[in-house]
RNA sequence: GGGCCCUUAGCUCAGCGGUUAGAGCAGCGGACUCAUAAUCCGUUGGUCGUAGGUUCAAAUCCUACAGGGCCUACCA
């Protein structure tokens, strides 16, 4: 049995293959890839998991969208988010053994999900029933109180009706098991006002859930019953088991995702391991979302971010320090060009690049290439501050505080830097005599000294810079440090371990981080930006959507549903809509959304009429307007209240309704066709 | 409707009961020259969302309100 006290394993949620990586999928994936290089550096054996999700009816329909099968599809996008972290030096399973990429297709997996039910099944947590629901394709799921007609509350499309055996999984026995994990385990979800979510979620009582689906074909099929293929998210959970499946690495340490995906991670994933009796995770951590200058990036808007066009212009070491020092992580953080090459310049390229430029050129002019040896006896003045940046780094990165561990780094270099200005070390050297010499070994010992530490300690964010600047120390060469900067080990580092008389390199042509001209690079990155949006659309075999999409525009064209199914005339006159006049509007208690209205339509005794529209309008804005109202609907009761006809209003998706109306004079009860 | 979180300098945030409320960036003035028009020093800037309350003491605790965000129920 392999020992698994070392041993520390993580994971980034597998992205769905119906969209291309962008830069939400990096900052998870770039999070997890800190987190795990940190874990190596503390001596673990730190294994990081990523992958895609390729089954269910949303990706079956876009392969043949693209008329190639879902294999095919799949395929082409799955080695799209390898080859993408493959090139951000993220995750990379074809050469580095800690690494793991699955794929929900991979037919180890379907032993993982089967076994998982079987065992789920033994223990009396499955059972079959008859469902009969409005069903949710783009969401894999079904909506709870939906009719025929009604549309999806996330995405608009039209909802399906199915009726079908399903399996369901005794979620609703849980509810005590999952509350007493999260309060025996309290750090189970983090940050802590997840938690409190979570938690209100499961006291607020649990239903069971179904785990099967029949007529989908592109899934995991059932075990026992092959005209049924497991739900995705069942499917998909389970990847993370498989993935090291045999490793002696389950339970993971650590679930990093999304807000967005809490609720399967903390409630349902838990919640299936501990019906088969397999050992639960121990944290999960959802962090914020990454808004585009404080708008949430979506299609629609036209403002989505890629990380391949920063990448490009500034490299990834620029984007990667961005998103951990801008944003405190867990919390959602604004993108912004403008800030990121501020961010660039001001602490990258004039912080850390400048002062490894000033040292290594002094050393260079002053002591021949060369580290000094300090004078022996009293500890630099660096010595205090350099212990004060490796335990704020340490202990930030342990709680995942990424910017604050970067700022006790950032700390350390202003402190050098005023260092030098103190020391004057160009006056040092043009002076005589031994003590001036001294003073100026000291000096120059310090500055590289400091820099070796903050090699180390920014190694996990800034993996390449910090190997680089390790090497241009000579630490790389030294016997007695580790020639890779990521094999340092942080119980051991400290001041003083860099060997006196290391060959130093120089960076006169080449700095560590050129300073950058926002006017040059950010249209550039823009212009960039536009082509991989193009290019990422031509792979999953879509419309290119314009370059550089005005808001406007692309609402009207991308976020109209398809239309509905045609029907014939006399489908049409079986609905009977008249013109009605809203006698009285108020709010229903306890709803939102609510207004409970009494219409005339021309009949004895005026409607009272429930409509979803209390967002929009205030019931004074609504007395004595005429509508449209759908009279001939089966009546439905909604919070209490009998709601006797539909009124008809337009509405994009998630917008505010606008109510049908006429421009000339029409008299109550009149009927439109 | 129920619940959670946030609101501190122009910007991003720290401080979460106890000296005159802090950092970075941006701004302004100066110094220096080893360095990537860099760095260093000085400096401008805040009634800590509003109003009450508890306390010897409140940005920090409590209540209400306003604005922003999120979870959840209700869109026939």
């Amino acid at each position: 049995m392999p020992d698994s006290t070392n041993k520390y394993y993580l994971t980034t949620p597998i992205y769905y293959v119906n969209a291309a990586p962008h830069i939400g999928h990096t900052y998870t994936t770039l999070a997890a890839d800190t987190i795990r290089r940190f874990k190596r550096m503390q001596g673990f054996d730190a294994v990081l998991t990523t992958g895609t999700d390729e089954h269910g009816l949303k990706i079956e329909r876009s392969a043949r969208k693209t008329g190639k099968s879902p294999s095919e599809f799949t395929t082409i996008v799955s080695d799209e988010f390898r080859r993408q972290w493959k090139l951000l030096g993220l995750v990379d399973a074809d050469t580095n053994p800690q690494d793991r990429f699955i794929r929900t297709t991979d037919p180890r997996h379907v032993q993982t999900v089967q076994e998982l039910f079987l065992r789920n099944q033994e223990n009396g947590y499955i059972y079959k029933r008859s469902y009969t629901g409005m069903y949710d394709v783009g969401e894999e799921t079904f909506v709870q109180g939906a009719k025929p007609g009604d549309v999806s509350p996330v995405n608009g499309q039209p909802l399906e009706e199915v009726t079908e055996e399903n399996y369901f999984f005794r979620l609703s026995a849980f509810q005590q098991p999952l509350l007493d994990l999260y309060t025996g385990q309290p750090d189970f979800v983090q940050p802590d006002f997840r938690r409190n979510e979570v938690m209100r979620f499961v006291e607020g009582g649990l239903e069971d859930l179904s785990i099967s689906r029949g007529s989908i074909s592109w899934g995991i099929p059932l075990p026992t019953d092959d005209g049924q293929v497991f739900y995705v998210w069942f499917d998909a959970l389970s990847s993370y088991y498989t993935a090291v499946d045999g490793e002696g690495r389950w339970p993971a340490d650590l679930h990093l995702i999304g807000k967005e995906i809490l609720r399967f991670h903390a409630v349902y994933w838990p919640a299936f391991l501990m019906g088969a009796g397999w050992p639960i995770p121990r944290k999960v951590f959802a962090h914020g979302w990454l808004l585009f200058e404080n708008d949430k990036m979506s299609k629609s808007r036209g403002n989505i971010v890629r990380a391949e066009p920063i990448h490009q212009v500034m490299g990834i070491e620029g984007l990667r320090y961005f998103l951990l020092r801008e944003i405190p992580f867990g919390h959602d953080g604004s993108f912004s060009y403008d800030a990121l090459v501020q961010r660039f310049n001001s602490d990258l390229a004039n912080g850390l690049g400048n002062l490894a430029s000033r040292t290594l050129s002094m050393i260079h002019q002053y002591r021949g290439g060369a580290v000094p040896a300090p004078p022996a006896g009293e500890d630099s003045a660096l010595a205090a501050a350099a212990a004060q940046a490796i335990a704020t780094a340490a202990d930030g990165y342990e709680k995942f505080e990424f910017s604050r561990a970067l700022e006790g780094i950032w700390t350390l270099i202003s402190h050098v830097d005023k260092f030098i200005v103190e020391r004057k070390p160009w006056t040092l050297a043009k002076a005589d005599g031994p003590e001036s010499a001294a003073l100026l070994d000291d000096t120059l010992y310090g500055a590289a000294e400091a820099l070796r530490v903050v090699a180390a300690l920014c190694a996990p964010v800034l993996p390449a810079t910090a190997q680089r600047l390790w090497d241009l120390l000579g630490c790389g060469a030294s016997s007695t440090l580790p020639s890779q900067v990521r094999d340092v080990a942080w119980s051991s580092l400290q001041w003083g371990q860099l060997p006196a008389g290391s060959t130093v390199g120089t960076l006169a042509d080449t700095p560590l981080f050129p300073r950058l001209k926002p006017e040059e690079v950010i249209p550039r990155m823009r212009e960039l930006e536009a082509e991989t949006a193009v290019a990422q659309a031509r792979l999953l075999g879509k419309e290119p959507e314009p370059a550089e999409a005005p808001a406007v525009a692309s609402e009207t064209v991308t976020l109209s549903p398809p239309l509905a199914d045609e029907i014939t005339i006399d489908d049409f006159v079986k609905v009977d809509i008249r013109v009605g006049l809203v006698l009285s509007a108020e709010p229903v208690p306890k709803a939102d959304k609510l207004l409970h209205l009494k219409v005339d339509i021309g009949e004895a005794q005026p409607r009272e009429i429930v409509a979803g529209i209390a967002l929009a309008y205030k019931p004074e804005q609504l007395i004595g307007r005429k509508i449209c109202v759908v009279a001939n609907l089966a009546p439905r009761k909604l919070r209490g209240l009998t709601s006797n006809g539909m009124l008809l209003a337009a509405s994009l998706e998630g917008g505010s309704p606008v109510l049908a109306a006429f421009l000339e004079e029409v008299p109550v009860g009149a009927r439109l066709k």
